[in-house]
DNA sequence: TTAAAATTTGACTTGACATTCAAAGTCTGA
DNA sequence: TCAGACTTTGAATGTCAAGTCAAATTTTAA
């Protein structure tokens, strides 16, 4: 990659990450490109340059965030550890993630409000891929006997949701760390398994 | 009340539960006053007769919803159940509640992306007064033995986050009824506190 | 140094709503 | 039936933010 195309990547990376602020504060349609733009101290006209338009320019933040924690769910997969383990550090990696990122897991619940098409497919495409990690999670536990019979796709749900839930409710002035905090709920939530 | 204030509020009826319906498919600030008012095959003009704006139809809908389901739980609150019986039932209520009217309690999670000044602190409070009811049914059942310890505010998040998430995914098409999946999902959840 | 390429600017266009309102239509009670 | 009150209409207005673009500025590389 050319020194151009480096400052060129940057720039957009910049550019993405107070998209994404911006929209964890005020919501989707409520933020405007130039709320974007202004966080940068550039102007409107230049986020133009490098995203074609505002949908293009959240679908890649996005799906680079789903990318990002997908591939973190992978390698706790990957990891030599119990059932037990490690569906429990899939729940605190998943939550300080979110939690640090401020992404709400984001724009809230309902992709189709914001993106269509093609786009909009991708991003289901990586919420079912990640949901399908988790459940595997739990199938392994339930087969090696560390966990409980139970309606995998239920309790993933149940997890899925109070995990995410906890982004909305956080405040780093609360008494707890994030890590406390995520340890707690992966705690309560294996409860539900054993 | 006279005739005509019956046929008033009627209409106003009409159009809460018009805009709380297009407000779920499409979310606040994609749907527009002619889609609430075509709904009911009006014009936008008379939705204006019977609001003063868009931001008060909202927030008259919203707050009828929530004062209706913290009737709902202070009912359940009052009946004569042991611990148990009593937030699983609370909980079930709140599921069907939030799926048959598909509020997905609502407009998403954050209300201070809809409503500003008094309206907010009304929600904001109507929906701290709901959470309270719901820690207290916890408390009880520790305080009765019913139940383990636990940090009862995390507990509560983790309860309403895994509920409120249910209305997002449920479907009418899935195998399970809305009364079977609640059932299911307030037996999860119950093995946090036992 | 300098000319071409890359960036940035900010004014401009456009379209989509929210909201208003005067006029038209409908109902009600005397 | 009729006058006045109540409703509805749809066109008009105002605002706001997305997206465009030609000109200005900055960077790059020969």
């Amino acid at each position: 990659m050319s020194l151009r195309e480096k400052k060129v990547e940057k720039k957009k990376e910049e550019i993405r990450e107070s998209a994404m602020s911006v929209i964890a504060e005020k919501g989707y349609h409520a933020t405007t490109m130039e709320d974007i733009a202004a966080k940068l101290l550039m102007t409107k006209g230049s986020v133009y340059y490098y995203f074609k338009d505002k949908e293009s320019l959240v679908y890649e933040s996005h799906k680079i965030l789903l990318e990002q924690s997908m591939e973190q769910l992978q390698n706790v997969l990957a990891e030599e550890l119990s059932s037990v383990a490690k569906l429990r550090k899939a729940m605190i990696v998943h939550m300080e993630y979110v939690i640090t990122e401020r992404t709400d897991f984001l724009l809230g619940a309902k992709p189709d409000q914001v993106f269509e098409g093609a786009h909009l497919q991708e991003i289901l495409h990586l919420r079912n891929q990640y949901s399908d990690c988790m459940n595997q999670l739990i199938q392994q536990g339930i087969q090696d006997g560390s966990f409980v019979q139970v309606d995998i796709k239920i309790v993933n749900y149940i997890i899925l949701g109070a995990m995410n839930n906890a982004v909305i409710w956080y405040s780093p002035k609360g008494s707890k760390s994030i890590q406390e905090l995520a340890n707690s709920i992966a705690d309560y939530l294996l409860k539900i398994l054993l």
